[in-house]
DNA sequence: GTCTATATCGGGATAGAC
DNA sequence: GTCTATCCCGATATAGAC
């Protein structure tokens, strides 16, 4: 359990130590981890991947779960840290809201591990996730909290749960980025444009949702209430 | 792969036929690679789970992995009649909306492993996929933008496209459905109130959300265009 | 730190009796 | 249709030389 005891920002060994093994498997591993899940993947091919042996796997990490672990707080971090920067800008909500969609979009096809890695935790029920990766999630969720009861407290926001337009907001583009390496063989079937899910028109969509979902009452506008 | 012949709706073997080992491999198997996955469940314990020993289910299904193919067409094809009736339904556009919403997360409820099993196979980049089951994916797709299409056209609707409506509304939901068995713990740790997510809030909001997504234009609002 | 074996075992799949 | 016993490969992990 001692294991992971290697504090260190993801893609930064320090400004230049050597460039090689340790990270060269961190990168196999996360990308074979989000192509095919824990299970899925053979430390063979990590290694191969790598352009090493399983043994030197071995030798930095002790085992493939906690390699696991590993690229699992690597990923989430560097997103979460990304993430938060946005909210810490001088904006008004609005604006912040807008910001954190698109940060979250473009980020997401920079880390474009994150988002596969994520699905298949979720569905995992969350049992591989150790305290510290939970907490960086956690994290991303009273970022939008914030922005949302800052918007809440000015008036500027209709008064909507924040969990909820976390749920309706994050979710949604982790499955478009999760998505995006099969969108074309997906519209071929589906007979759709693939071109219509581009990046700026799929930002703005969401952005078009939360501000809606955010508009103070006045217009239920002509479609009446719910059943 | 003249293997997946055995066309039947998954719950239903014919009224009053053997309720037996077949039925009792695909409800253990469906559990299974729900909460671990593909490679995560072992033939042993679908066996064990379906009081049965691996050699009846290498008998009734030609491998673990045609019994996974079976699963998904099964599992898949259930949610996708009981969502096509919502649509055949008379109402009108908005009508429908609300009713596909409360549908997929009451059937969601009911066909309680077909959330987790869809986040995987986003995850694995649809690659276990046959055309049958993705068909089906697809009249899920077709259905939502037949309410849309019929909304837009009586100018009940905003022009949204129904392809970005589609992911922001299912995907939601099936993360809700996902995460429902471990919403409290992670209410624990996220310190906030899992009751805040019971079923039919959030039901409420995601219509709130279409809603206002489908109020035609007029309103942008207090809040602008977005950058 | 990096490599080449090699130990070990779990799990998919089959044989064949009943 | 159902069972027990078994084959056998592939995958995690380790030993130990360089």
């Amino acid at each position: 359990m001692k294991t992971a005891r290697r504090g260190r920002p993801a893609t930064g060994p320090r400004p230049n130590a050597p460039p090689s093994s340790r990270l060269r498997i961190l990168n196999a591993a996360t990308e074979q981890f989000a192509l095919r899940g824990f299970e899925g993947t053979t430390v063979d091919r990590i290694a191969a991947r790598a352009r090493l042996n399983k043994a030197m796997i071995y030798y930095h990490f002790h085992s493939k779960r906690a390699l696991y672990t590993c690229v699992l707080r690597d990923v989430f971090t560097a997103m979460g840290d990304r993430l938060s920067a946005i909210a810490a800008s001088e904006n008004d909500p609005a604006d912040k809201m807008d910001r954190f969609v698109a940060a979250f979009v473009l980020e997401g096809q920079t880390l474009s591990h994150v988002a596969p890695i994520m699905l298949r935790e979720i569905a995992e029920g969350g049992r591989r996730l150790d305290e510290e990766t939970y907490a960086v999630m956690v994290r991303v969720v009273r970022t939008m909290t914030e922005i949302v009861e800052q918007g809440c407290a000015t008036g500027q926001f209709a008064p909507v749960d924040p969990i909820l337009l976390y749920l309706t907001t994050i979710w949604p583009i982790v499955v478009y980025l999760a998505t995006t390496p099969i969108r074309s063989a997906m519209a071929r079937v589906a007979h759709f444009d693939a071109g219509r899910l581009d990046p700026d028109r799929f930002i703005r969509h969401m952005q078009m949702l939360n501000r809606r979902a955010l508009m103070p009452a006045a217009s239920a506008g002509p479609l009446g209430e719910p059943s």
